[in-house]
DNA sequence: GCTGCATGATGAA
DNA sequence: TCATCCTGCAGCA
């Protein structure tokens, strides 16, 4: 389930785990063996999460780079590990207890010229915010014509965000997903900013995505929601708009579907 | 058991 | 714009 706030979650949760550690690797899989072998004893130094991308800090210098893509997990056990599957690509295990990853699109030993290359492509992300950040994104909002809700899916535009944020933020600010990016006001593009880091944040902590504000149901905490109220769009389809009633339309959009509701986004 | 689908991204045409 | 790669699981016979 991997969109940004499941990076950064993930980094954050495996470096208070395993960051210190002195571990065990391998491949099941046998599509990282090399990779492996070259872990195998040495102590993980560090987990940083860039836009969807994480970055393994491993002692003597040495960085694993790994993207999810659609269908990447982690599992992670404390004890009694139960054997990996067919496809887990990498396995660690030691003191701290064990972690296997299947299905990544990536997971590769990465080398420093490559990540800054890497890294050069990511635009600014909602969940590691620097200084001229709303300023790139309104920039980029403002040089191109493609429908709104395309430019939010572009990494080099802002990292982080996936298919299910594009829409949720589409529906929040009110303006329709096909709308051309430099037509949307800038006040709209600092509001999208905006959303993005603080409804990430909440993702971040709770670990899904919960764009729906809590009190609209009734509830106080964004964790309280239940998991068939918690968004306004996405995969809603026929179904009514929560806020007007409307039946919410999709759509495929540069072979990505989108959601949206035809009265409350124009 | 099989099919289709999914919160992603790339490279060829 | 399209095919392709990655894996697991729900929904259906």
């Amino acid at each position: 389930m991997p969109e940004g706030h499941t990076l950064h979650r993930a980094a954050r949760l495996q470096r208070r785990r395993f960051a210190g550690h002195q571990l065990q690797v391998d491949s099941p899989q046998g599509r990282f063996t090399d990779g492996a072998a070259l872990l195998d004893g040495r102590v993980l130094e560090g987990v940083e999460a860039v836009g969807k991308h994480l970055f393994y800090r491993w002692e003597d210098a040495i960085t694993v780079h790994v993207h999810l893509g659609l269908f990447g997990k982690f599992r992670t056990f404390t004890r009694d590990a139960p054997e990996p599957t067919q496809g887990t690509r990498l396995r660690w295990w030691g003191e701290p207890g064990t972690l296997h990853l299947s299905g990544p699109t990536a997971c590769d030993v990465m080398e420093s010229d490559a990540e800054e290359q890497l890294l050069l492509r990511l635009g600014p992300d909602p969940l590691a915010v620097r200084p001229g950040d709303e300023q790139r994104l309104q920039s980029a909002f403002a040089r191109r014509r493609i429908p709104v809700a395309q430019l939010l899916l572009d990494q080099a535009v802002v990292s982080g965000i996936g298919n299910v944020y594009r829409a949720e933020f589409c529906f929040l600010v009110g303006v329709d997903p096909f709308t051309p990016a430099n037509e949307v006001p800038p006040e709209m593009v600092r509001d999208i900013w905006r959303l993005a880091i603080d409804h990430m944040r909440v993702g971040e902590r709770i670990g899904r995505i919960v764009t729906v504000d809590p009190t609209e149901v009734g509830v106080r905490l964004h964790r309280e929601i239940s998991s068939r109220e918690r968004l306004y769009v996405y995969k809603r389809q026929g179904l009514g708009c929560r806020r007007c009633g409307s039946a919410i339309r999709h759509a495929l959009l540069a072979n990505r579907t989108v959601w949206w509701c035809p009265t409350c986004q124009r």
